[in-house]
DNA sequence: ATGGTGGGCTCCCCA
């Protein structure tokens, strides 16, 4: 007896000026579970009522003053977890966590945003990009710790793009912030801690794949310059489960959208 | 070619 679970993530820049976006996300996705980051919302100003006009009543939300926010919204019951520490010491809400209640049990949820680094991939000059390896370091060792770790999915908008085909010019983005060795390097080792790629699991690694295109181009689709920056991940008791993906590219074409795309994966759990 | 655009919020930060 398996059930459904659909998860779309999306880094959705700004929760309340895109909030009318939603309902085209839920109708081209029909997701069960919405994962956002930055929302720039702190808690207090959250709009509490719009999930549940939405259909999505449970939610889990860890906002702050203009920057960063992650959130959950959720047609099935939700438990927030606490367990996981404040990355970096910083308190800047780019981490959210629950547990999912499935019928078949609880299925953990990881929702990340992760620091963007700067534009200078050196840590002296730019602490920025440091914050960035130690954030991505911290949380290796942490879900390396976690001896325990089942039936967990891992989503967010990492930053990095860690495989060659996952930017549209390897070579030339070696030294570009998102792509730089120590970046992709130390992606991969947090992802090996357990997780399996879900998106690559169904687009093999030699085709170019991209969920990031930058609002500095006339043109994203003609220059087509893009980077696979928002990822999920699965535990590998979860791996059979993978039933499909999507990678909502005409999101990037709606009326004053982000400059990320949802990326959605169905799993049987 | 070192720009370009966009959001939040305050006289500039961040992506």
């Amino acid at each position: 007896m398996t059930q459904r679970l659909r998860i779309a993530t999306w880094n959705i820049n700004s929760l309340r000026l895109r909030l009318p976006l939603l309902p085209r996300l839920i109708g081209a996705l029909d997701p069960d579970v919405i994962c956002l980051q930055e929302t720039k919302v702190p808690d207090e100003l959250f709009p509490v009522d719009a999930p549940a006009e939405l259909g999505f009543p449970h939610v889990a939300y860890a906002g702050m003053k203009g920057y960063n926010g992650v959130a959950i919204l959720s047609r099935i019951p939700l438990q927030r977890q606490t367990t996981a520490p404040d990355w970096c010491a910083k308190g800047d809400s780019r981490h959210v966590s629950v547990l999912l209640d499935m019928k078949s049990g609880p299925v953990e949820l990881h929702d990340f945003y992760v620091p963007a680094g700067g534009d200078i991939p050196d840590r002296e000059e730019n602490p920025k990009y440091g914050h960035k390896l130690d954030f991505v370091g911290e949380a290796t060792s942490w879900f390396a710790g976690r001896k325990d770790l089942a039936r967990t999915v891992l989503v967010g908008d990492l930053n990095i793009a860690p495989l060659e085909h996952d930017v549209w010019n390897h070579k030339q983005l070696l030294d570009v912030v998102s792509h730089t060795p120590p970046e992709t390097s130390g992606l991969l080792a947090w992802q090996n801690t357990r997780f399996h790629d879900a998106v690559r699991h169904f687009v093999p690694e030699d085709q170019k794949l991209y969920t990031w295109w930058s609002y500095r181009n006339r043109d994203w689709r003609a220059s087509n310059r893009g980077r696979r920056l928002d990822h999920v991940w699965v535990t590998p008791d979860l791996k059979d489960g993978l039933a499909s993906h999507t990678i909502l590219k005409d999101a990037r074409d709606w009326p004053q959208t982000s400059d990320h795309v949802p990326v959605c994966v169905e799993l049987e759990v």
